[in-house]
DNA sequence: GTACTCTGGGTCATCTTGTCTCATTAATGG
DNA sequence: CCATTAATGAGACAAGATGACCCAGAGTAC
């Protein structure tokens, strides 16, 4: 993914400075229009950069879209963690449960997973990339545990993630609900009852 | 949302055989070309009622999903409970999951949360019924467990479907897994292992 | 400085969406 | 069975979005 820069010629200064200011106008559109206002007109008004030139750039409005997303910088870094399991789990849920309810993270999401469900294979790498982002940190710490001996070693990064995440994420986009600091912490203390090496058994 | 029916004078039968036609053929392209191509153009060739006719019974595509969706049979009747909460629950959740992988259910689970989420109140309500019927048996069973003493009587039915159905629909949404009858039992024994009623504490 | 490339702004064709009109046809109530 | 009433069908029409194209002008690289 990051070849022709160092192979061919340098790029174009004028290219660079498009690409910048469309890419930040769609994440800004993104962010506060939503997700379906991401356009190639609008992106040209707010941008200041002509209709043509973004066509060329971005012939359909997935390329701008996949552009627009992948480019953005990832906000859920992994945080440092403590060594105690379910509190390193209940932060990093909690982050990413707070992150889903501030904004349009949530809109973002199911629009991604809606396109991705048709078929186009641009938005299921795009979404394929959202959810692993997402879902990063609490593999972190889960793989950590299990090194440790805490949970078990047949778990994937898939299976931690559906049911650390799974519920709260059902919580949040079929039942519309609002996920507290208290659905975080049933959600991760079902996950520990369920896959914690026993130490009875 | 029932009246105008006897109040008022009886429903003209050319308004019935129009909608019928209609529904009917928006059905059969929800579910065989996709969410996104019921239109009021394509219904109208597949149906034979005129573009018109349709414009005015359905002002709006929301309109015509809506009564789309929510005239179709569900597809989700509640099986006869055996009293095993376990091999209930199996068998439940693994009928959803099949529906949920076989046809078009998938995606029009997806773009019904995508349409909820922009705050289009009749799709929001749409999806709620779509959410409704779809763990309406999985919460027959479980409350039946509550009462007889297996289950803590804590859960509710959002939080039951967030903790059986929200694993898998991750796995299937966010994740793209086949989902398997593996998949289906982990879910309900790590549900159990997390709300059950253990005579030992 | 010159040749090259990108951009801007405009035009144009096409498709979709939704409204409206009017003649035709079917259903209702007596 | 007939007259009134209401619904339908076909098409024209406007408005807006989408995407291709062209060409002059300006910036960039060598």
């Amino acid at each position: 993914m990051a070849e022709a820069k160092t192979a061919s010629r340098r790029v174009d200064a004028r290219v660079t400075r498009t690409r910048a200011a469309v890419l930040d106008a769609g994440a800004r559109i993104l962010f506060t229009d939503g997700w379906n206002q991401v356009t190639h007109v609008r992106v040209a008004e707010r941008s200041g950069v002509a209709r043509a030139t973004i066509y060329r750039h971005w012939p359909t409005v997935e390329d701008l879209l996949v552009d627009v997303i992948l480019s953005y910088p990832s906000p859920n870094p992994v945080g440092k963690l403590t060594g105690d399991t379910r509190g390193d789990l209940v932060r990093e849920t909690a982050r990413f449960v707070r992150n889903l309810q501030r904004g349009k993270l949530h809109e973002i999401i199911v629009t991604a997973m809606e396109r991705a469900s048709t078929g186009n294979r641009q938005m299921q790498d795009m979404h394929a990339a959202i959810t692993g982002i997402s879902r990063g940190p609490i593999w972190a710490v889960v793989s950590a545990a299990i090194e440790a001996g805490e949970l078990d070693p047949g778990l994937t990064e898939a299976t931690t993630a559906a049911h650390t995440l799974g519920p709260l994420l059902y919580l949040r986009l079929f039942n519309g609900s609002r996920v507290s600091r208290r659905h975080v912490e049933a959600s991760v203390d079902a996950f520990l009852a369920a896959f914690s090496v026993s130490p009875g058994s």
